[in-house]
DNA sequence: CCTACCGATCGGTAGG
DNA sequence: CCTACCGATCGGTAGG
């Protein structure tokens, strides 16, 4: 709190005009981007394209708020742990309800063949977890622009994710 | 400390017997981790075999890493920039060189046109970070062994960074 | 390895 | 929004 006062020029004390604990600024930025990513998939879970399109919408989403709001995907990513009972609970749950349909398009592609036979679960957290670098190299300057960075990684992990044998062949 | 100690029936005080400080664990740690991957680094690079191959077995050490010692994994992943100085320093430099190391194999496969030509910073921190979910994710005991699961996060990742285009020809 | 501490720091409050 | 604090906790030491 210190050092957050520092920043914006006030004295600790000055904080708790503006909050009332340090535990709800942790609060509001869990809940901001869980709110973001929940509308996201309110919308791409209603609209009609084949779950190749979903997933790369979904990860398009995840890449571009990293790169644009590194500090709020910093602690909705690493720092969420430290929520106290019962936000904590409160928390993971809804993380868990976001992960369960993000899992059920996965498995719609897996069964019909447009991704490849592997586990649900090692793909969700793959993906996901994949891009958590993103907002940690934020101070040297990228040699490639967002809008590239974003497309080399969903190129790697989508020739990856997706199924390149024939619909009814064997094996090569 | 006092936690630490707790697990091993001590007071808080004894612990001191054992250690200096409190920052040597986090440095034993780093420094034990960091010569398991160099010295992997070293066997590798004196290999003769192709690029693909090579990523392919840093990789798998990296899994069965996370795997079999989450705890130090997790350190080694997250817990190092709490070092002191002039450790932080030594210790960012020395994984300054395995990532250097690691980016001339990448750029290796992608000149050989084994990979495709992305952006090897890209590649090389979306296969390293891509695996971070592992040593959190050991509580829920796993409905796959240790095996398939490092085989199938290889087969995802290495999926997107191969290259399946004709070598000579156009696309398709 | 324990008891008995200590100085520094932390989140937070009282009162203006 | 500030000054002046407070109780709790932290890493660590003295001395046995």
């Amino acid at each position: 709190m210190r050092d957050l006062a520092e920043r914006v020029n006030l004295r600790a004390s000055s904080l708790y005009s503006h909050i009332r604990r340090k535990e709800e600024i942790l609060q509001k930025i869990c809940a901001e981007q869980d709110r973001r990513f929940t509308e996201a998939m309110d919308e791409v879970e209603h609209m009609e394209c084949k779950p190749v399109e979903k997933v790369r919408i979904l990860l398009s989403l995840h890449i571009r708020t990293a790169l644009e709001d590194p500090t709020s995907v910093t602690v909705f990513s690493d720092e969420w742990k430290h929520l106290e009972e019962p936000y904590l609970q409160k928390f993971s749950e809804r993380r868990r309800i976001y992960e369960q349909r993000f899992l059920n398009i996965i498995e719609e592609g897996i069964k019909g063949g447009a991704f490849k036979p592997l586990d649900a679960n090692i793909i969700l957290y793959t993906l996901l977890t994949a891009i958590r670098w993103l907002h940690h190299k934020q101070q040297t300057q990228p040699a490639l622009s967002g809008e590239k960075q974003e497309q080399q990684i969903i190129e790697l992990l989508m020739g990856g994710l997706e199924n390149n044998l024939p619909k009814e062949g064997g094996e090569r």
